[in-house]
DNA sequence: GGACGTGGGAGACAGATGAGCAACAAGAAC
DNA sequence: GTTCTTGTTGCTCATCTGTCTCCCACGTCC
């Protein structure tokens, strides 16, 4: 049990040494010759006051808070924010520091997000994490620049930040790869209208997987709306009423792929016996309580805290630089998770 | 642009002044006697360098950080995390302060969970707030105390410490209400088999409601599952196979809803012209995008986390006792959120 | 010419770290 | 035996960047 009044002054004065002497035992300072009787003492005494050295004061001096800022774009309104969060904290305490957290909105002016960073800045923190909640071009605020910065789920406009982004396209590889494994020919893709990479990646890496598969990618029926459940409907509903229709269902996401669970039902097919659907995201309130249980490919939100706060550490104690991996972004696997909603098409 | 390698003794310096004479202009202490042609100059050459004050320094010579400790529990595995953050972080910046947060397992040692808070401490957080995903007793650890502290969603084993939680009763009732308003006279209730304190006071207010209604509280049928999709499914199951089935149904969260849902599906049975469905919680993913839209009950988690963070400082400040507030945990009301799973029984 | 008002500065302080120095004992050199 | 060297041990003092409590200088008024 610590007690915070308690300081290293009251320590030397206890242990009848100088606080310089409790300072050096505490820290272990390598070059500091004290006897092994003068070390135990401090020791034992820090350790019945229950001494913990004041952080700030250690801050001021040293230059080093052991505290990273966090930015995070619309924390509450995606379920990813958490995954990020987590990633980094863990990563982040492993090491030894802590998170700041301060919640932006994607839509906020750059002037309001530069005084976010601003925020930040005053509190002397060692390095920011930007986290944004889905993969997209950001233009970021100029001040990032003032400590070591790491992007996470985007690139900046400017592209002269490290950032660490999923890997779209072996994603939906992988899920159109797992349709193709499973026996069907026919396979469709219902897109998201938003003009974000994953839009443009996602769709090429389907064309192109079935391609590579000796199928025709460029003529493969697909469909895009705005991706939510309903217009997962909606392109469901146009996907199955085309002649020939697909018998294997690519889904921008996992909500989309919701709404074509619903365009299956009111059409009479069965998931997956008739129409077999991969979404993407794992959101898990989704897709693991869809039925059946969807399969689908996971965004490595988690990995992605993890990575950056991992190599924002390296950067402040000098381990890396920065400015060397800023030249591309790094790209994190995103796992197809596999649940029931795939199976061999009908005969 | 602000440049951190300005300190207040630059300031002193350009202006012509001391470091004391540009401290009392900048903060307005209203006893400093300063002509106002200096202040004006002190003022624009601060402006001019971009000084901003080291939140470090300042805090350790004003024993304030303007810092606030956010322990959460589990914050990745529950969207209302993000909710109880955000409403906790805006209400924080609007006065000036900062959140420092710390992610910790609602599974984790007492142990653990105490060092998680000594490591706010050491970083001289002015309070605490401890958040807990969802109602129920809760062992604190004992350092807790040593700075203002508010519990939110949770009330102590001990009991002495200020908490925040959601009017159950209340929002159980509005949701049985809602179903007793469109018509219903057959109503049954899904519970959750948790012993936590929202299982009994929703079945509580579920019977009450009836009753008060001149219903038969006590013989409306109940069933009991864990509280996710598949639970709801067997109970819906279960509870629509009785003679006599219920035409409006209470769920205990929007999981065991959405089970329901399917489980009407099968039976043939349309939401909500044959079965009319109420949720609780409103996770959005879920209710908002279920088929018919499902009517459920919010759990303010925005507004505890504003709550509790605006009487934290409150306490930190002075202006409240938070031992008072202790006495009763404070409770926040559940709107009911109305979508479309409700409308009058048949014929 | 002492009291008082005005404008602003000096220095202690918050709680640590770190470079360099002092005190002392033991052994070496003469 | 005295002085010098060297190693051991731990302390002094400056520093980090602000805040805050006196205190001082100077002019004026009665």
């Amino acid at each position: 049990m610590s007690n915070k009044n308690i300081g290293i002054k009251d320590v030397a004065i206890a242990a009848g040494v100088s606080v310089t002497t409790v300072s050096h035992v505490l820290n272990e300072v390598s070059y500091a010759r004290i006897s092994p009787e003068t070390r135990d003492k401090v020791r034992t005494i820090s350790e019945q006051l229950g001494y913990g050295p004041n952080r700030l004061a250690q801050a001021l001096r040293t230059q080093r808070t052991g505290m990273l800022g966090l930015v995070s774009e619309d924390i509450a309104t995606t379920p990813h924010a958490g995954r990020i969060i987590l990633g980094a904290d863990e990563a982040a305490r492993a090491r030894g520091y802590n998170l700041m957290i301060i919640n932006t909105s994607g839509s906020a002016s750059i002037e309001s997000r530069q005084a976010d960073v601003e925020t930040l800045l005053d509190r002397r923190v060692d390095g920011i994490l930007y986290a944004t909640m889905y993969h997209r071009n950001v233009e970021l605020p100029a001040n990032l620049g003032s400590v070591p910065s790491v992007l996470v789920d985007s690139v900046a406009t400017g592209g002269n930040i490290t950032a660490v982004i999923p890997d779209e396209e072996g994603g939906a590889r992988a899920a159109v790869g797992a349709l193709l494994e499973a026996g069907h020919t026919r396979v469709g893709f219902i897109n998201n209208t938003d003009d974000v990479p994953a839009t443009r990646q996602r769709l090429q890496a389907f064309r192109a997987t079935l391609t590579e598969a000796g199928l025709d990618g460029d003529a493969a029926p697909v469909e895009s709306e705005v991706s939510e459940v309903q217009g997962g409907y909606e392109a469901a509903r146009r996907i199955l009423a085309r002649e020939n229709p697909p018998t294997g269902l690519f889904c921008y996401n996992d909500r989309i792929a919701m709404g074509a669970y619903r365009a299956a039902a009111e059409l009479g097919l069965t998931i997956p016996a008739d129409l077999s659907v991969v979404g993407f995201d794992d959101q898990e309130l989704i897709a693991a309580n869809l039925h059946p249980g969807l399969t689908t490919v996971a965004l490595p939100h988690y990995e992605m805290g993890a990575w950056a706060i991992e190599h924002l550490i390296d950067a402040v104690e000098g381990k890396t630089d920065l400015t060397l991996m800023a030249l591309h972004p790094t790209i994190l696997s995103c796992p197809l998770v596999r649940r029931d909603s795939i199976t061999a098409p009908r005969q």
